[in-house]
DNA sequence: TTGTAAGCGTTATCAG
DNA sequence: CTGATAACGCTTACAA
């Protein structure tokens, strides 16, 4: 043993386990391991699987997603690109796409774009590096965006390149869409605190620019119309807690209080409500407050809103790009909203 | 144009164009285009990087991160395991490691494992599966856990296939981890409440089991301890708004309200809180209500708390991985935690 | 400075 | 039923 050296070989970590070494340790070919280790309908006599099998077990062989992604062309990788995960809206989406997607064995990319067009594109060629099977647009575009070109270029080079891509709120590019009826939710919201006998009703709206916006504020504005009111207490907001509360305070200094106040999210909403209780505003003896979306920050506020399924948003995507249908099918879903009333908003005296 | 076949050929999709594409469009070896287009130091002519160069350009080329990935054996991927992306708690993580991650062009995959063991292990075999680079464990674990022991073994064969492991709390099995006392937070809010004159103080106690809810409860009983009261009015709950709603109603239905209550992180203070003020007791005007960590529910409520930085635990844990520090190193990195005073909290009468 | 070729760990085709 | 072997797209010694 004086012959051996002193150095310990620089031995490398131990690597996993390979096909490979899988195969020698059974004493079969590369092939009939690999045969009976992915369930391969191709047959292999019993007694060769059992033994392909020990000789897995033994090892602690797992096989290279990697590997095989290359060589399948399916990567089993699903991407999401939100405007930020810690918002709930974005946070509800990506959990709906998350369990569905590991109930395939899917693996889910989040990538955060800060709700900017250009660090979208940036996001999809990434996922598209990764060969993800598809991508999914969880939050709405902007209108008369300049980026917008160069993200529609990006998603259709994807698209070629057998990506599927989904988006869940409006957008400037052709793709399929599972979504609500934001105009419907808007209206229906209004049309209530309407039927609760407000008339002077407040709006905080969305984001300039953002689909979204627009669209529950046109939804705000035709209920408004249909029931002959004035639709011209709409303040300035962009789906925030303070955007809300700046709202809510500038509605305390505001010669007369509205009756009703509708956000265009639950979080500018709830800012306003705060903003409201704060000012020595009663809610809702003396004001009705609700918003729109239904998320959990809603129910703990305990305050009136509208239910947008976003966990089924994200389900529903993930199992359009694991049973990978067709492009062109059903180019539009569009889910069933539901109003929630809550302990903010009550009739008017 | 007659002899043209009545069937489109069935052509497949324009597929990515490869490495092998670019170098033959710019008459030269792969092996040169690889080494332009991937900033190597290896010498390549101007005139010939110039060639490759207009060549990716023009057929669109990027490279295949999975390709690259099985040859480099980086993955540019981090996993983080979560228990549920939903909680603000692991939001606020995830978004501090992805961008951290960004910033070195990292991807991040998300794995829900519900807060369960065996779903985390599960998780973390599939992100070895697809060669992470590093496992981040966004949460506790459990006290003497059935699963533990699976889960350890898992991490061990994970750190021996060169994949670095951290962790974000308390767990039981060896590995760097990013945290705060947990101990000393419980101990200073109730230290706060008691410095205010509050001497019967409520405690809502996490899951049980769970190591944070442990260490928690013991900081709680500490101060009290040391303040020579009694910690006799702990309540059970888990961390979910329903859990403190609850304990908030069995207070009201107690003999005697306490002077305050702590919930055992924001969420269950938030539940109390509400139950509190729906069952008439004016807050913090009859009682005191505190939390722990800081989340943004806390903040929307304006309530008391202890501000846990989540965001720098992942930024934090994504820097290390990708800085690939050697293991042993920094075992422990205990972050600062700070004393957040708001609205709901006021010193006794 | 450029090219050849050997992998990385799989799957899949085609013979035996 | 089993086994070579050619991909998949890329990096990297090693040669020239």
């Amino acid at each position: 043993m004086s012959s051996e050296p002193s150095q310990p070989p620089p031995r490398r970590a131990p690597q996993r386990a390979s096909l490979a070494a899988v195969s020698r340790h059974a004493g079969v070919s590369i092939a009939t391991a690999s045969r009976v280790l992915n369930g391969s309908s191709h047959p292999v006599a019993d007694a060769t699987r059992a033994k392909v099998l020990a000789a897995a077990e033994e090892l602690g062989y797992s096989p290279s997603a990697l590997a095989r992604a290359l060589v399948t062309r399916r990567s089993r990788i699903i991407g999401v690109i939100v405007g930020d995960i810690v918002d709930p809206y974005f946070a509800e989406i990506t959990r709906g796409i998350e369990d569905e997607g590991a109930k395939a064995g899917y693996m889910t990319i989040v990538c955060n774009a800060d709700r900017r067009t250009e660090l979208e594109r940036d996001q999809l060629s990434l996922l598209a590096d990764y060969q993800a099977e598809g991508v999914v647009f969880a939050g709405s575009g902007y209108a008369g965006d300049e980026r917008g070109d160069e993200l529609a270029e990006g998603v259709a080079r994807a698209r070629e390149r057998g990506i599927k891509v989904l988006s869940l709120a409006m957008r400037d590019f052709e793709c399929p869409r599972v979504l609500v009826d934001n105009r419907a939710v808007a209206f229906d919201i209004t049309d209530y605190l309407i039927s609760l006998g407000h008339r002077r009703i407040a709006f905080i709206r969305g984001p300039e620019g953002l689909h979204t916006s627009a669209l529950r504020l046109e939804g705000f504005r035709e209920a408004m119309a249909r029931a002959e009111l004035h639709a011209d207490l709409v303040q300035e907001g962009d789906f925030t807690y303070d955007g809300g509360h700046a709202a809510g305070r500038r509605m305390l200094t505001a010669a007369e209080l509205p009756d009703a106040v509708i956000g265009a999210n639950d979080e500018a909403a709830i800012g306003a409500l705060a903003a409201l209780r704060q000012g020595g505003v009663a809610v809702p003896e003396a004001i009705s407050v609700a918003g729109m979306t239904d998320t959990r920050l809603a129910r703990f506020s305990d305050m009136t809103t509208v239910n947008v399924p976003l966990y089924r948003f994200g389900a529903l995507a993930a199992r359009r790009i694991i049973d990978g249908e067709s492009e062109p099918g059903a180019a539009e879903t569009v889910l069933p909203h539901r109003l929630v009333p809550r302990a903010t908003t009550r009739r008017r005296q």
